[in-house]
DNA sequence: CAGGGTTGTTGGTGATACAAACAATGTCAA
DNA sequence: TTGACATTGTTTGTATCACCAACAACCCTG
């Protein structure tokens, strides 16, 4: 095998696996009528306290958009909006404790629904799996500078 | 490190590495005017010859979300509709030559991408976290029986 | 051949996402 | 200090995505 076929197969092994871990995700979201993205806020929220601006950036999502997001988690009492002190422009947004409640059995089913696949795994291979996956990950790839696009 | 430890920070990794390969594939099909979905759909076509409904249960969709999808893809010359000469109300869907070679485009526009990724493991790494993620894929989790959920 | 199941489409609804335009606020130079 | 400019979030309009229910066309079995 050379190098640019083991660099082929795990790529394909990558987006196989993203393909399946986002679809237990979404199930799981929708099993508690939330969305990906909402699913994703959720848990970005469970540790951080951003503005508006920073949770679209997280998210790679336009400020436009969030507005309508946190609208309707707003609506249901996940999280809520609290003005900045420093600057009356900002809009930092906050979970609630029936968000973070929510929040942490998301965390749970995810694991759940997971278990069966990682457990094919023994211990010491879950630990190298781990270990192998954190250079692919650090620094964020979404962010990769994008190539010039002609158009 | 606990078992279960272990277990939690791989579902830790495997999660945030699947957030960060979605967005290099949403990135790269917003570049050609492509949602994820439509990216999956020429994925699939070039392997296969799929109807409708075995596109709508590879990708976890509902019948009547594939036809618009296939509708725009159709209209856009990437894939037609062909009529299936065993069973008039089966629609067979196939990937066109222009397709086809956006698909490849695509493909290596992904392995660039995930390049950087990649790279940041020698060769033996990769085979190795390519061999780790094999048992963890297979078989598929998205077809995880439901749950019993109330209401 | 009649009844019932399958296959794909249509129509209706809500959520998601973007871009452009906007009001309110902040910042900085003259 | 003030006036020009930038930043922040919302609103509006549009397109896509996804679901459900209802439907026409077709297949199969008794």
């Amino acid at each position: 095998m050379t190098s640019e076929e083991s660099a082929d197969a795990l790529v394909d092994g990558l987006v196989r696996s993203a393909f399946q871990i986002m679809g237990v995700l979404t199930r799981i979201g929708a099993e508690h009528d939330l969305s990906l993205t909402q699913l994703r806020v959720l848990g970005i929220l469970r540790d951080q306290r951003p503005r508006m601006s920073d949770l679209a950036a997280l998210l790679g999502l336009d400020k436009s958009t969030l507005s309508g997001l946190i609208d309707r988690a707003e609506r249901r009492g996940l999280l809520a909006r609290s003005a900045n002190p420093d600057d009356k422009r900002v809009v930092d947004v906050v979970i609630t404790d029936a968000g973070r409640e929510l929040a942490g059995r998301l965390y749970q089913d995810v694991q759940n629904a997971l278990a069966p696949a990682t457990g094919r795994l023994d211990a010491p291979q879950r630990r190298q799996l781990a270990e192998l996956l954190e250079p692919v990950l650090t620094p964020p790839l979404t962010l990769t500078p994008r190539p010039a696009v002609q158009g």
